[in-house]
RNA sequence: GGCCCGAUAGCUCAAUGGCAGAGCAGCUGACUCUUAAUCAGCGGGUUCCAGGUUCAAAUCCUGGUCGGGUCACCA
């Protein structure tokens, strides 16, 4: 594209016809390395504890490469840093050695890949150097590199160019590998539990398994409507129904909604189901695996986030929901599940019966300065207020458990109190970070959730709620054994490791308002 | 979608209505142990786009594009 970058590009391609001209493949197919450059860093420090540090001393010669980060010439010599995926090494190039291979070094330039050949060496200044006998060049940048002192700082380049930012920053480079042992981390936990690891469509009929917006989508041969899925749910549990006992997939799911610091339109949850298992089960596998994915992601069971240092450490406090909104807002709840309760044993609809509890909860929330929002649902209120008034205080790793039923359609009632179900949210810094309930499998009062679902759909008008799934509905009549299911948010997990308020520094590629 | 803020050299940033600048990167030259190498010199701009106000606009106004924050919506 034609830009002002263009003079410093064209240099560029004129320096790669140069080599070309010079007989010099600017991209040779391959260079034999022997080491990695941290590996052939290792290797000097142990010569030189078994030889003694000398200023002579040199080491067998290696063959190492990496992109060139800094180019210090001094006429007749120069000092290059090679980064490749390991370390920093530093080459240096000297005329006398190289001979006619020390003309290229006008044709090389910040950002190109050289391979380095020669004995390893300390410099005066105490760094470990490779002195070149050879040199290769690996493959020409045509563009130049971020400045290399402020690096990228441009946040929409950081994330439209994440290679520039990853280049620059060993920082960002190390927080993506991070976010690789937490996934491995998980599924190595998962694993030595006897859980199998399955995957499940994504491209769904019917989006169900959580209240939210679906992106959708098209089959042209067979002229359907399909869906991303928006949680992995449904699939999974079929899998516990066939008896494959302890699942779990670690996978994309989609929303079609607002996107901010907390939410990108795609995301990666762990969603696992273990029978025979219940909520309490979970809860302690989630403290396990949160705890066991921080010491081996970050080193230590204490995160620095803010200016706060949570404490993985288990067991995390267990919290009663209603007991938790009590403490924050002066309200109770359970007067208006008890509204919802009756009305519907009287035999009113679940329309009338949700107006009436919905707006008595409303107003008391206005009375608490808490906006309940429009097109409010019992369930949907109550979230409002976790999410406005108790979310926001659970900085320490923190269950809060018993939920009412409206807010939760798979889960199962508690047999002491069935206005409310068997299901525990994790947060941490203030953020959700796992969801998990012991699971309905009751598949008459399931069906009727569904339905009153799809009723509070029409009611309220609102994408947002759970849909009915014949296919899910049809497994569970052939019988549903006790289940303990799960979902956790890795990238929350990711943004609490690497200390990050924001989604978009642990997600590679994030979506941008484009 | 509403509101607030921002966009200046390839990159990082200055210039508060009066000649658009610095550092890095680039180019030329010097330099055989440098560490953001150093030294001397040179080039580099549709100041996001379109319009307006003004003798004069990077700067003020209007609209737009893109981004960030925030609210709404939503895990």
């Amino acid at each position: 594209m034609p830009d002002r970058g263009d003079e410093l590009f064209e240099v560029r391609v004129k320096k790669r016809e140069q080599l070309i001209a010079r007989g010099v493949n600017p991209y040779p197919a391959r260079f034999k390395r022997t080491h990695t450059n941290q590996a052939a860093l290792h290797l000097f420090e142990a010569f030189e504890l078994e030889k003694g540090k000398t200023e002579s001393l040199r080491s067998e010669p290696v063959r190492v490469a990496g992109r060139i980060t800094a180019m210090r010439g001094m006429g007749k010599a120069s000092f290059n840093k090679l980064m490749d995926g390991t370390a920093s090494i530093q080459a240096y190039l000297r005329k006398d050695i190289l001979g006619a291979q020390y003309d290229l070094l006008p044709d090389l330039d910040l950002g190109d890949f050289l391979g380095v050949s020669g004995p390893m060496f300390r410099t005066r200044t105490g760094e470990v150097t490779v002195e070149a006998k050879e040199i290769v060049i690996l493959s020409k940048a045509l563009r130049p590199p971020p400045e290399k002192w402020h690096g990228l700082k441009d946040v929409e380049q950081r994330f439209r160019q994440r290679e520039l930012d990853l280049m620059a920053s060993e920082e960002i480079r190390n927080r993506f590998r991070m976010r690789s042992t937490i996934l491995h981390s998980i599924r190595n936990f998962m694993d030595n539990r006897g859980f199998i690891e399955v995957e499940t469509p994504i491209l769904v009929p019917i989006p169900a398994g959580a209240m939210a917006q679906p992106f959708v989508t098209k089959h042209n041969a067979l002229d359907r409507t399909l869906f991303l899925r928006i949680a992995t749910e449904l699939y999974l549990k079929r899998c516990v129904i066939g008896g494959l006992d302890k699942v779990y997939e670690i996978g994309r799911v989609f929303r079609n909604e607002g996107i901010d610091f907390k939410h990108n339109p795609e995301f990666t949850t762990m969603e696992s189901y273990e029978a025979y298992a219940d909520y309490h089960d979970v809860m302690e596998m989630v403290e396990e695996m949160v705890s066991t994915a921080a010491q081996e992601a970050t080193g230590g069971l204490r995160v620095k986030f803010g200016d706060e240092t949570l404490d993985f450490t288990p067991p995390w406090p267990r919290l009663n929901l209603r007991q938790a909104i009590l403490d924050r807002t002066g309200i109770d709840i359970t007067p208006f599940l008890e509204t919802l309760d009756v009305a519907k044993r009287e035999g009113k609809d679940v329309a009338e019966a949700e107006t009436l509890a919905a707006t008595g909860l409303a107003a008391k929330m206005r009375e608490a300065h808490i906006d309940p929002g429009i097109r409010a649902s019992i369930g949907l209120l109550v979230d409002k207020i976790v999410s406005d008034k108790v979310e926001p205080t659970l900085i320490q790793p923190t269950f809060l458990v018993d939920y009412p039923k409206e807010m939760s359609p798979l889960a199962k009632q508690r047999e002491d109190d069935p206005r409310l179900v068997e299901r525990f949210e994790g947060f941490a810094a203030g953020m959700e970070i796992a969801n998990s309930f012991t699971e309905l499998n009751d598949p008459v009062e399931q069906r009727a959730r569904f339905q009153e679902q799809e009723e509070l759909h029409k009611l309220y008008g609102n994408e947002d709620f759970d849909r009915l799934d014949e296919a899910f509905l049809l497994a569970m009549e052939h019988g549903m054994p006790p289940t303990g299911g799960l979902g956790v948010g890795i990238d929350r997990i990711a943004m609490l490791f690497a200390g990050e308020r924001s989604i978009r520094e642990v997600v590679l590629f994030p979506q941008l308002r484009t």
